[in-house]
DNA sequence: ATATTTGTTAACCAATTGGTTAAACTATAC
DNA sequence: GTATAGTTTAACCAATTGGTTAACAAATAT
């Protein structure tokens, strides 16, 4: 009896699943592949998953509810805005070291099918903004913070959070740097986004 | 004979291509959908790109040579940073107006296959930090704007006007909000974006 | 006018791909 | 032990896909 995931033939399939759909993208993806990287016949990965997309969904979801929490934690908390900034960005940028791939992904897939967030919006926890916006308010009101919209915050934050990630390769062509060079950069944006945000809220309006 | 681009074969198949190849990616295009929305026999595409990578690269160039001096801009005139943040910003999100699928397509088929980069790289004037370096590093001397490493202010500008058109169902999802809400979110960030960078760098260090 | 090059098409082809089938193997139930 | 249900495989299949061929039409040259 096998007791780690990864050690079941149904977690070997998700882990080559996800490896590949990650790499090529449903599209690209080949089911031969996944079976290859599973190290099982191709029949056995209909037995467990009827058809291509329905994998395809089962690696999606999790995918998605990798992310949701991270965005979630920043909208929902009771903190500062100040301190979610902080937060959120040591908390994201750590968390990318692990999953380097999952925003590429997410971001192309509903890209190519906008549809898919429609079947997220229910499932886990999916991100909201309302709170988020009484905060902004609150705080631009109270004179914490400049004027500034809930949403154009928002976008900046995931922006400045995001992108790199999901651009890595045109970013290092344009600096000229290598991949050590690019993962020291990130390494300073765990403090220097933050800073960088904030910097820019909490100055007169 | 026709003068204009689009009225010769070979400007409808590039028109077709384009358009099939920025909504379904390499992978998910279809040589016969490019052929019926060009209007011809799917063998006269062969017969102007021999193959479905020929006519793949064809347009990627295309896209990438619109793409990029949008960037030399800020790098290489002779402007303040002020000056060159509040120009980019304003540019760059006119100009995606008119190519919504553009970095969304670029970025995808580069984390697909990021060896397409290095074929850009002598072909058109390809973006290039040193002379930006400079002008950061001499900027930050005169105390015009606080200190920060030239790259991270890189990213910081095209992350901040990049994302949204990357990750647009995304954002909308999360905000919650429709199609004219969002342009309108854009058409804010003109200003809104080069306000919020330069509020941040302008601050005492 | 007519030969020749260029542009265009319908029909075809081989390879790939997602998916199925029927048999075999393995563990579990009785 | 043996029936039974669950797991795995090799071989197969139909549809799709990028690409080709050979014939035909339209310019262009001589």
């Amino acid at each position: 009896m096998p007791d780690k995931k990864e050690d079941t033939t149904e977690g070997q399939i998700l882990e080559a699943a996800k490896n590949v759909f990650q790499r090529k993208g449903m599209d690209g993806a080949r089911m031969q592949e996944i079976a290859n990287e599973a190290g099982i016949n191709k029949a056995l990965l209909h037995y467990y998953y009827r058809s291509k997309e329905m994998l395809f969904e089962a690696v999606f979801k999790n995918a998605f509810s990798l992310l949701a929490p991270q965005l979630n934690g920043i909208l929902n908390d009771d903190s500062s805005i100040e301190d979610k900034i902080k937060n959120f960005t040591l908390n994201y940028l750590t968390f990318m070291n692990k999953h380097p791939y999952l925003p590429k992904f997410i971001i192309h897939e509903i890209n190519r099918n906008p549809d898919f967030i429609l079947k997220m919006k229910d499932v886990t926890g999916f991100p909201n903004l309302d709170k988020f916006k009484k905060q902004v308010a609150s705080e631009v009101e109270t004179g914490t913070i400049k004027p500034i919209k809930a949403e154009q915050l928002f976008i900046n934050i995931v922006a400045l959070n995001i992108f790199p990630f999901v651009a890595t390769p045109l970013i290092q062509a344009f600096a000229n740097i290598d991949d050590q060079a690019f993962k020291q950069l990130m390494e300073e944006r765990k403090t220097e986004v933050a800073d960088f945000i904030i910097h820019s809220i909490k100055g007169m309006p």
